[in-house]
DNA sequence: TTTGGCACTCGTTATGGGAGAGTGCCAGAG
DNA sequence: CTCTGGCACTCTCCCATAACGAGTGCCAAA
């Protein structure tokens, strides 16, 4: 157990520490810390108040003579205090509400739209994985031919996502015959949940093998090629850029190379988001707690969204591990509330 | 007249000049000069060569005891001089044939690729500005009923681009008078270039002002509000990375940051690179000649593609303007010839 | 238990030579 | 007239050294 538990003087020096650090990004001397909250202490007590944080392991001193910064420990003891109070509210709130809820239009623009929000509002860069597509109701499929053996397939779901993709066929079909083909498939599945759609398809698949209908045999395996298609997640950085503005990157070329082939490859990016949308709400990942290899000094603010039933994807903040986490967790909160508030307004 | 014209020994120290300074980014002294070329000349007399050289504007010394480095102009005169000859041929062209041929799928994702292979193949920024929809043919529309006055248009062209667009009508219409309509669009304009289709869609509307079929009304409205929208002109930017990679950035925090913003904000990439497509072919902006506020240091090499008749869009690569032009140069010619050859084969 | 004092540690900054690279110019050789 | 070797000169870069300042740890006194 550690001494923050019984002193209230360890944990406010320490939250100081923690402050004045997120905002001057300099290591914090026992001076200084009198000098800008009052405590009514001298700095020789604080300094003593500080070697014991240091010696649990909640500070660390870049060397002798500098001043102390919060380790990992100590952010993630002032977020989880953060998260216990649950009474956040950030200026920055009304205006995430304001910008997510007038806007109408297509999923993807608005999963951009909010990383361009959280990313203005915050100052770090904004993140969002977009709907996984499983999760959204079929509502009709287009065929259209383009040429032999090509078939441009049209998939909608009931909010109006749509996804095309050009899929290549053993055989050709006339215009009319793959208007058979898809009303079969729209009468047959609509209204359903890809997911499941895509389970019954598989289904019907087996029993019907030896069908006597080419044309429907040709229609389920149009459907399944659609659906297998690889599960298209999409994650939407903005303001990356920004990252350049932080001191603590400014000297570490290679930490910032690092991040921006994160951000450009964005696998990494789409294995960590996914990770966050097992544990439901809101989830902080700080410094190396980020476990994408290469990538340091950064943190990761996140929260699922979803229509209360199904998580369907998350949203994010990344920045310095020296961030404002009491302005960010709010925004991010409210971004994802938001957001799911929007998407089940389109039903999705 | 400059001093090249006539001095074939001006001309090939100002080259030599040129090459080394590309391979090491650091200033050339008349004495490393002549040890990797050989000149039958001491580095004295190359000494005066140099000194010419400076007083015409090819060269300028960083300080008085530092090599030289080449500036634009001479950039600009070892560039035409390589359009000129013409005979170039980069290895890495088979490569970029290879990919882009191979290649089967939306336009989209094709121009992504091919930002992506020239990034890969030159360690620059690879930059591709898609093709303009207005040229594209149009196959047909879909109109689907998403909720009450909402509408989600698929436009689908000949070669099997899409795009999808939810538009907001003061009237209801039910799924089967949506699709009245669309049949009537599709009768009435297909086969027709966007463009064209555009132009006579207002001549109708114009001409049926007042007319007996709401229905028919409806259809010309909302085709219009399909072909207004944004011009949609979507640059893809890969491999933006690899600019962390060279050393004259690397002490110049203030210009990398202004390029990220660049390459984030896209509108000034949109506004260059569409300046590149009223000169059809191959066009080299160095340094200065890239006119985007804030961003020094770096060039762009791009080229037109299109189907012969109309220029669709534009291919590039930035890099620093110690660039290597002739191997990016060939790239980029390869890249937009074999993109042009891909889409005429798709009949777009 | 707190505080003031003091010695000590270290990073940061200024100072001041070299060393090295490169130049410009001049006078002499070809 | 052109080229070249030589030489003085000018910079930057890189050390080493020293002074400075911020901050610490510890001790003894309040």
């Amino acid at each position: 157990m550690s001494v923050l538990e019984n002193s209230h003087r360890h944990r406010s020096v320490m939250l100081a520490v923690i402050h004045l650090y997120v905002e001057t990004a300099e290591p914090v001397g026992s001076r200084t810390l009198v000098k800008h909250y009052d405590f009514d202490l001298s700095p020789a007590t604080v300094r003593n108040v500080m070697a014991d944080l240091e010696d649990e392991g909640y500070l660390i001193a870049p060397h002798t003579s500098a001043g102390r910064i919060p380790t990992g420990m100590a952010y993630r003891y002032y977020v989880d205090e953060i998260l216990k109070a649950r009474a956040l509210q950030a200026e920055g709130s009304q205006q995430v509400r304001e910008e997510l809820l007038s806007y109408q239009g297509s999923v993807d623009e608005l999963a951009r739209r909010t990383s361009r929000v959280l990313s203005n509002l915050s100052s770090y860069a904004g993140v969002v994985l977009a709907p996984n597509r499983l999760h959204s109701t079929f509502k009709k499929v287009n065929f259209i031919r383009i040429k032999l053996g090509v078939v441009l397939v049209i998939l909608v779901s009931r909010s109006g996502i749509t996804e095309n993709r050009l899929i290549k066929m053993d055989q050709d079909f006339s215009q009319e015959a793959l208007e058979n083909m898809s009303g079969y498939l729209n009468d047959r599945y609509g209204g359903l949940p890809l997911a499941q759609m895509r389970k019954r398809l598989a289904d019907d698949m087996r029993r019907d093998k030896e069908n006597y209908d080419l044309l429907m045999n040709a229609a389920l395996e149009l459907g399944k090629k659609m659906l297998d298609s690889e599960s298209n997640t999409d994650v939407y950085v903005e303001g990356s850029s920004k990252i350049l503005d932080f001191p603590e990157f400014t000297g570490n070329i290679e930490y910032m190379r690092q991040l921006f082939k994160t951000f450009e490859e964005k696998s990494n990016l789409v294995a960590i988001l996914d990770e966050t949308m097992d544990a439901e709400g809101l989830t902080v990942y700080i410094g190396s707690e980020v476990g994408i290899s290469g990538v340091k000094g950064v943190s990761l603010v996140t929260s699922t969204y979803g229509n209360g039933d199904v998580t369907l994807g998350t949203v994010g903040i990344i920045g310095p591990t020296r961030m404002n986490y009491s302005e960010v967790i709010p925004l991010v909160r409210t971004a994802a509330s938001t957001l799911s508030e929007n998407l089940a307004k389109e039903g999705l």
